[in-house]
DNA sequence: TTGTAAGCGTTATCAC
DNA sequence: GTGATAACGCTTACAA
């Protein structure tokens, strides 16, 4: 069933069709609604890669991650997925795993399929290496790539990411301020995301004029459990640490375990501060802690950038939304953000 | 870049590159270096479109799912897209929610774009009502539809599950065995897996002459505070219950923070078991005695059978995966799935 | 308002 | 071994 057949059965030229299709130009309601009536009768479907041959171009966008079954990652395809079908987009989507030769094998595989523009979700992708960036910016030659939560810049990359820095500062301060001066800060990865949230915990040290320890900042890899081995190993190793300000809920939930089989308590003795606000969150004992990284709004907004970007309209290439810290059980910080009365 | 323009540079006809990229037919050495150079050196790849239009086939997959972003979906999606991308297949992916009327709008979205099969994650996919599972079983009549974790028993249709009715009758008996009389069955959704637990609750019950109790399944919806809220409204209509066994994790997490709050002590005084083996059921406290629903596993056989199919074999129309019951803290229950010395 | 025909970039069937 | 050439199904000037 091709235009041609509709065309025939409407008694109507396949431009008639096409243009009825498309509901361009002008075409008379009667012969519209013959040819519709048609169409309808045998459900019929334009074929896309016809379409996209014609036109060049075919509202595909590719969707890359190193990973669609981290929360994090998974809730942000979600809503960059739903966002884009509204526009009338489909997404492929191409998990890349970690390596950097992986993923520049798949973006340029992905690159190569004449789609619109490229989504990159997730910090890992803005590698601190420039040369490890040369394969964004040259797959920016092409066409637009957004950057949900990572920052690489160059002409046509663009990129929405959650204010880190500042999230972690205010987090951390919090931690100061309710009585912790041994701070271990726990992140799992230099990515862009990574380090800024180090800065960010670095920043709220120096501004409460406490010294910053080169122990205290450590970069673990592996699940729960290493995690959790980690942190008790470092303690039997002399290591004093009072709190944890981690960069993400699962690193914080182990924290929250280290603590349960150390026997301190929480949060009188030991606090501890997640980041990402996921359902796990909570779900620790006492609940997490935890900043808020609006992955929602972010995927949206991304989207949204693209669309215009798509539109021939030139938007601001990077922006910042605003981390919102929530206060649960593992801090001695009260909501309003406060330390509570002792 | 086209295959003209790389067939004038190396002077040869399209047919010849063609022949080369698809390494077909047999074309002399010499010829087909001069050409792989071109290709090379213009960093050209071949129209995906112009390709699909000619091979009425397209190498990519259409996936969908009620909601990507739910931590058993994005993990099954996530195999599926790995797996079909060693066999060369892009996956177009596609969140239909969970309305019905959704799910069929999608559906046929996507099955008009030239997709070569359709993967349904999800049990909410195989619908009760017959009437509302016929798009599933019209999709089928143009391309095989595999369905994980669901069963829909028509032509073309195939389906992978996990054995959930078994894995919850274990369940259910090991909270039976070790002394709960009053056990609360909690699930969300009258799905196929729904259903299928259910029976297999059920079945424990009247193995252990236990009678069924309608006040004691119970269907919720909503999130983690709704279905704590429920729970403390059904204690204090009266309604007792010594145990739970719940369709997930987020239920049975839900549960545990239920027993928080009234101050039962799990698991002495109330068990839970949940379903899925989250990383979530981890971070309870006490973590979940749960069952791994192996979506891993459900994912890859899911894609192997999708290939074989494609190739034109005909494997079987459904298969199960045993659940394997992991027995944790939140149950009295030991290791080896015998009831605790008390 | 409608139709004709060229073009989009491949693959595949013929000849040679 | 290689080269013309006809599909594949659509969009869109340009003509009528």
């Amino acid at each position: 069933m091709n235009i041609y057949d509709i065309s025939k059965k409407a008694g109507v030229s396949i431009a008639t069709v096409s243009r009825v299709i498309n509901n361009k130009d002008r075409v008379s309601e009667k012969t519209r609604k013959k040819i519709m009536d048609v169409i309808e009768q045998e459900g019929y479907t334009p074929n896309e890669y016809a379409r996209g041959l014609a036109l060049q171009s075919t509202k595909v966008i590719g969707v890359l991650c190193p990973d669609s079954s981290d929360s994090y990652t998974a809730a942000a395809i979600y809503n960059v997925e739903r966002c884009l079908r509204d526009y009338g987009y489909d997404c492929i989507l191409c998990c890349t795993g970690h390596r950097q030769e992986d993923r520049e094998k798949y973006m340029k595989l992905i690159d190569s399929k004449q789609i619109d523009a490229l989504v990159l979700v997730g910090s890992s992708y803005a590698a601190q290496d420039p040369k490890d960036q040369q394969y964004i910016i040259d797959a920016a030659k092409e066409k637009p790539v957004m950057i949900i939560n990572g920052e690489v810049d160059a002409p046509n990359v663009y990129s929405v990411a959650c204010g880190d820095e500042a999230a972690v500062e205010a987090a951390t301060s919090g931690l100061i301020e309710s009585g912790s001066r041994d701070i271990l800060f726990l992140y799992n990865a230099r990515s862009y995301s990574g380090r800024r949230k180090l800065q960010g915990y670095k920043n709220a040290l120096q501004k409460h004029g406490i010294r910053e320890r080169d122990e205290l900042i450590a970069l673990v890899t592996g699940g729960l459990d290493e995690t959790i081995d980690f942190l008790l190993r470092q303690r039997s190793e002399g290591l004093r640490f009072d709190a944890v300000m981690a960069s993400d809920d699962y690193l914080a939930a182990a924290a929250v375990k280290y603590a349960k089989k150390t026997g301190l308590k929480i949060p009188e003795d030991f606090q501890v501060i997640g980041y990402n606000d996921l359902m796990l969150a909570r779900c620790c004992e006492p609940e997490l802690t935890t900043v808020d990284s609006r992955v929602e709004d972010l995927s949206v907004a991304a989207v949204n950038y693209l669309m215009q970007i798509l539109d021939g309209e030139t938007p601001r290439q990077h922006s910042l939304l605003e981390g919102r810290l929530t206060w649960r059980g593992t801090t001695r910080t009260s909501e309003d953000g406060n330390p509570a009365p002792e």
